[in-house]
DNA sequence: CGCGTTTGACCAGCGC
DNA sequence: GCGCTGGTCAAACGCG
């Protein structure tokens, strides 16, 4: 009865989304209706309990925003350095590979072995840096786009000979400054899995969160002048490996700009060791918004479906 | 109107 | 030299 009471009350206050909550504020609001309205103390206790709870679990949501940043953060930064060993090791067995072959072709001219290393130094300069991404996504998406923090510009598609799907090709938003490309395609064995080829090395810091996540909150002084680099003053701020898993994720930390700095409250060790061994998962981001989307609705939010 | 995407044209490398 | 293939360009188009 109460209870019913109660859960219209919010609906009127709400718009037209019942369900979803916005009761972080809300609870507060309808503290102060309760008084106007008949209330029996019971209600009162239970609204002071409701908003307390509801406390809770924003702190704890803030919590694991933080967790989240740190953790996305080193995961990238430990992906990074994977790639970079990954490259290194290919580089090298390439390098033998083509040697071997190069000798079995031309067995004539045993000697100098190094000259076609020579001959062919283009394809290791065209090549600077290459690395792999796997991401599941859903099936149904054909949509061809890898959430990986940075902003891509698509110039062009093909359709390869070796896979059914289309090969969308994109260059950093950032370019000509950055001249990291990527290419997105299906795995022609498994259409759920996204394969991302990276190129080259970002010139600039990963993200620009605020630039992706906040369109409508609040303007940027740095409007990205084009002599300057985006500048990026001391750490990025932890929301700004959102994008990564899930721009949706703005709604949560949206309105809170406190000061919620207590890194060090988290168990570090635990979040790095964990990093490194998501890192060996390929499809992490996609299970982490996942697990993530699934915990913030349990938490607080009822699922909204259209 | 500005910006990003789409898509056909074009180009370069490679094998035959 | 020719054809195939992957990669890029750029005009057309759509969207906010
Ligand atoms: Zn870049």
């Amino acid at each position: 009865m109460e209870e019913a009471w109660v859960s219209t009350s919010l609906g009127l206050d709400l718009n037209t989304d019942p369900h979803r909550s916005n009761e972080l504020n809300l609870g507060l609001e309808f503290n102060f209706m309760d008084p106007q309205k008949k209330t029996s103390t019971s209600i009162k206790d239970e609204a002071g309990d409701l908003e307390a709870e509801l406390k809770r679990v924003r702190r704890e949501n803030e919590k694991l925003e933080m967790m989240l940043g740190v953790m996305t953060e080193n995961y990238i930064t430990l992906q990074n350095k994977v790639a970079q060993l990954a490259r290194e090791r290919e580089e090298r067995e390439a390098t033998t590979t083509k040697k071997r072959k190069e000798e079995a072709l031309h067995n004539t001219d045993s000697s100098s072995s190094e000259e076609e290393s020579c001959k062919k130094p283009r394809e290791s300069a065209k090549k600077p840096c290459v690395s792999r991404a796997y991401v599941r996504t859903d099936p149904s998406d054909h949509s061809l786009v890898v959430k990986d923090g940075y902003q891509w510009r698509k110039y062009g598609q093909k359709v390869t000979r070796d896979n059914p799907s289309p090969r969308a090709y994109f260059k950093c938003s950032f370019a000509p400054r950055c001249p990291v490309k990527k290419k997105v395609q299906k795995k022609a064995d498994d259409p759920t899995v996204l394969m991302a080829t990276y190129e080259g090395e970002h010139t600039h810091p990963p993200p620009t969160p605020h630039d992706l996540l906040t369109p409508l909150t609040h303007n940027l002084p740095v409007s990205l002048p084009s002599t300057a680099l985006p500048v990026f003053s001391g750490a990025i701020p932890r929301e700004a490996t959102f994008p990564v898993i899930k721009p949706n994720f703005r709604k949560i930390g949206h309105g809170f700009e406190e000061k919620i700095d207590s890194v060090c409250d988290f168990p570090q060790l635990l979040i790095q060791q964990l990093a490194s061994t998501l890192t060996k998962d390929p499809n992490f981001n996609t299970v982490l918004a996942a697990a993530i989307t699934g915990h913030t609705s349990s938490l607080g939010m009822s699922r909204r479906d259209p």
